[in-house]
RNA sequence: GGCCUCGUGGCGGAAUGGCUACGCAGAGGACUGCAAAUCCUUGUAUGGGGGUUCGAUUCCCUCCGAGGCCUCCA
């Protein structure tokens, strides 16, 4: 039973490790798994009886919610508004309702571990305690999750790790982000709009397109991480198109300083939309590339985010385009031939002609003319 | 039913007790034979009603709307 457990979670957690690689996040230090530290576990709950927070009652081991001054700090909750609201009954072994379970026995055919109380598991929440306990310390900075975890879990957690050892907080400061909803709905599978990273990534179910993990990333980045984001195809075109102009703007210049601004932005409660925001300054402020000190800071601050490394910007901009499917340039470059010689003869009609004939087929032209020379040039690219 | 969080322009999305960033779309202009791309300029917003204040989008109350949590498990 215990192997069959873990062989779920290894499949869970290979294809999460996949996703947030592919979206250039680092690798964690410590990935610890629960059942790893049972013993940790057990020891905390022995702490928390000793101190008498936690107490034994019909074979479970209960953490006592009043034996906490300030319990529901957190989540702003205070015991006596939970119990006036109380839809369920209060099961009675419980000297209080808001009581939570620290260890629960199990039957023959349930997983279990032996413990000082009988052969059984951990509620949820002290696995937590224990883990950060362990690699982190009695208390550490910073503590994220979901916001639907704030209430029981977090504030559950944060009772049996100052109350096992003593402590006025157990992390300094909580970020909690915002869900995440699809075209405006919550996602869920019921809806049918249930939307992975790999899927993004790797197939074209959204927005008929694949989607560069870099461009995924800035998407995610446009808005603060404690409000919803709302995970539509117009944010994915709109972020592709930025980033394509801001790489344009970088690439070739060796990366300097990265903007004061954005680490600025990044200091404040992780503000990662006005780091954004300060991008699109920094975009203008390189002038098409002839401002070689604001190319280089853009070349730096892109790769600290994580939203670029060098690439061409048509391969982010192109990523998941299906070149062969396209014409080639054997096939536009006569056209384009005959094009600029009628253009140079003024036979614009031609010229025209022509350029619909490629529009029909899918290709965008763009006339230029060479700085230098004044000659006039034309590129294609396939329309998108 | 109780509690928590949230409500900013056409759209997305920051910030703030006193000119409301930034982007997209829109409008005007430059460039171009005309386009495309690019660049410049620009209009538009704090859910409704009270209150506190010299002044409220920001603080308080209330209503409306959205989301979350409230048994076990994660």
């Amino acid at each position: 039973m215990n192997e069959a457990i873990r062989a779920v979670t290894e499949t869970t957690a290979d294809q999460f490790m996949a996703d947030t690689k592919a979206l250039g996040c680092l690798e964690p230090d410590v990935q610890p798994r629960a059942t790893d530290n049972i013993a940790e576990m057990i020891a905390i709950i022995q702490t928390l009886i000793a101190n008498k927070h936690a107490y034994v009652a019909d074979g479970e081991v209960l953490f006592s919610v009043t034996s906490m001054p300030d319990y529901g700090r957190l989540s702003n909750r205070t015991l006596d508004e939970q119990q006036a609201g109380a839809r369920v009954a209060v099961e009675a072994h419980k000297r209080n309702p808001g009581d939570f379970v620290l260890w629960k026995l199990s039957s023959a055919d349930e997983p279990g571990w032996d413990s000082p109380w009988g052969r059984g598991r951990p509620g949820w929440h002290i696995e937590c305690s224990a883990m950060s306990n362990r690699y982190l310390g009695e208390t550490f900075d910073i503590h994220g999750g979901g916001l639907d975890l704030i209430f029981p879990h977090h504030e559950n957690e944060i009772a049996q790790s100052r109350c096992a050892f003593g402590h006025d907080v157990m992390a300094n400061v909580w970020m909690h982000n915002g869900f995440l909803q699809v075209e405006g709905e919550k996602m869920s599978k019921s809806l049918g709009n249930f939307i992975t990273i790999s899927e993004l990534l790797e197939t074209k179910n959204f927005g008929s397109n694949k989607w560069h993990g870099y461009v995924v990333r800035l998407a995610m980045l446009r808005s603060n991480y404690r409000q919803p984001i709302d995970w539509t195809v117009d944010a994915l075109v709109e972020m592709r198109k930025a980033l394509f102009n801001w790489t344009t703007n970088a690439i070739g210049f060796e990366p300097t300083k990265v903007s004061e601004d954005v680490l600025e932005a990044l200091s404040d409660d992780l503000n990662t939309a006005a780091a954004v925001a300060v991008i699109h300054n920094l975009n203008r402020a390189a002038a098409n590339r002839t401002n070689a000190e604001a190319c280089a800071e853009m070349s730096a601050t892109l790769r600290f985010l994580g939203i670029w490394n060098g690439e061409r910007p048509d391969d982010i901009f192109s990523y998941g385009y299906d070149v062969q499917s396209g014409p080639s340039d054997a096939d536009v470059a006569p056209l384009i031939t005959d094009r600029l010689a009628a253009r140079a003869v003024k036979n614009w009609s031609e010229s025209d002609r022509i350029r619909d004939e490629l529009v029909a087929m899918g290709i965008q032209l763009k006339d230029a003319k060479d700085p230098a020379t004044g000659e006039l040039t034309t590129t294609w690219e396939v329309k998108r």
